[in-house]
DNA sequence: TGCGACGATACCCGTGCGGTATCGGGTGCG
DNA sequence: CGCACCCGATACCGCACGGGTATCGTCGCA
């Protein structure tokens, strides 16, 4: 009774289109065993045969003529769905907040993605800098963070998606540029930028290295390299990034990656912050 | 993408129409809380509220009933497509053979159950004598059997479904009808009846007990209670068999139960074979 | 304040779906 | 005539998802 599905139709409806279960799978985006198989359950549950297999080719049968112009009725109904129902909800907008000043291709991918399949959401990014990792989730200014750990979860529920290994960052001309890697030891003595007091602590903590530090101040990813290449002072970033002119990166072992999450209100998340957190975690999936 | 299935929509139908999930869930046959969870994915995908959930009880939102309406008329149509199709794939019929000359009611249930789910096939129940347990079929006179094994497969395939345990078909003044219990080896010097030379060979030395035997032919389920009810021969029945006035069956050890089994023409069973094969299966797995 | 109703959450388990590897047979080409 | 390739079917496996039971949290009411 319940193999009647729309996903199935779509198999059928993709098979009778290609006259060719190979092609068909690729189209699928899915391999040509488990198409037969569905396509045969299909032919099972309804009773009937639908494609003549031939050595020749494939054909379609006179009910599989029919089912085709059924299927495809009733597959472009259910895709309005969705647009009647986003239409029905009325306006709806979501803020995103994302971490740093620095624009990064998979964010913006991953809006493009989302914007596709909710055309009636209205996405808006907003982005803090580095002094507030929760990009403003606690000031209520946003809906949903997609930014790093760690920081004080308080009243906010977070899912991890990736970490990345940690670097120095240091002057190109630094005595310890040279290193294939470095630990916090090495730089116990050196002038760390730093966030300002009031910063998140568990966030303050991991960026200077898992001590207390002194040095200048910085609140953005353009701050601490000025301030890096003006006087030598050193910090962490990410081992992938690839520094501006005059400054290099070395690893840094010993310490946790840096998580890259995505953290929202814990009370009663909205559907619209839902479908962003299942598309992020999709996405990321995919990477 | 693929959680907007016709599955899915039943269930918001369900408790669109209830307004009650408890409720919605007896009305689907299964507990609260996977269709809770149900409804929550299918909001998540939709990224709109469907139902408000208030203590005083769960309403529709606008969203909600836009989609209660696009469900309804997508289901609606989903259903019919079964029989657009049945009716373009002709006029069809499935003969099935059943053994025994005894009207058994699981049967009858099976044959109306498919019948109801398959309205478009002509199906006719075609009973047989004892002595053919294909009942038929490579014979070509059934297309399908619900029959007892064993016997010679070649060119069948088959399913068992069930095995019952056999008792020995006594006169209720034999000397033996009192014993709780038989071996073959205990009526080793009776008469049994038999089956027909040209009867398949398992099955004739299944229903005689493992050996050899000397008696008289029969071929149907009255002929075996007359003989044995006449003339104090013996022979195998089903232990749960209620036997006629003047007989009794004594639980037969030492034996394998017999099997109900499905069996079908090997070479490229028909869609109308497989859809009988399936309800069949899902009958008794239910039973 | 205790209790009952009801939806949400936590956790477990079996099944179904999609994967890879391989078969079989039919066709076409050397 | 045989070999090789094309393509759908089959076999088998692993995992995610859907369904189950048990329990919680909360709200209304006695």
């Amino acid at each position: 009774m319940d193999r009647l599905e729309l996903r199935t139709l779509r198999y059928f409806v993709a098979v009778a289109e290609e006259l060719h279960f190979g092609r068909a799978a690729v189209r699928l985006h899915m391999s040509q065993p488990p198409l037969s198989r569905a396509i045969r359950a299909l032919e099972t549950e309804l009773g009937a045969t639908l494609f003549h297999r031939a050595s020749t080719g494939v054909i379609l049968t006179g009910a599989g003529a029919v089912l085709l112009d059924e299927a495809r009725a009733l597959l472009d109904r259910a895709d309005r769905v969705r647009a009647r129902v986003a239409t029905a909800a009325g306006a709806a907008a979501l803020t995103v907040g994302i971490l740093g000043d620095s624009t990064d291709p998979d964010v913006v991918r991953l809006a493009e993605t989302y914007r596709r399949r909710h055309p009636h959401v209205e996405v808006t990014i907003r982005e803090t800098d580095l002094t507030d990792p929760t990009c403003g989730l606690h000031a209520g200014l946003v809906d949903v963070a997609l930014t790093r750990g760690p920081f004080d979860p308080t009243g906010l529920t977070t899912h991890t998606l990736r970490a990345d290994p940690v670097g120095a960052l240091l002057r190109a001309d630094d005595p310890l540029a040279g290193r294939a890697s470095l630990t916090p030891a090495d730089l116990a003595d050196r002038r760390w930028f730093r966030f300002p007091a009031g910063t998140d602590p568990l966030w303050q903590a991991y960026w200077h290295g898992g001590e207390p530090r002194r040095g200048p101040v910085v609140r953005t990813v353009r701050e601490c390299q000025q301030v890096v290449l003006w006087n030598g002072t050193v910090g962490m970033t990410l081992a992938e990034h690839v520094p501006a002119e005059g400054l290099t990166v070395v690893p840094l072992t010993g310490l946790p990656p840096s998580p890259v999450l995505l953290a929202w209100p814990r009370a009663d998340p909205s559907p619209l912050v839902r479908s962003f957190v299942r598309t992020a975690i999709a996405a990321y999936d995919a990477a």
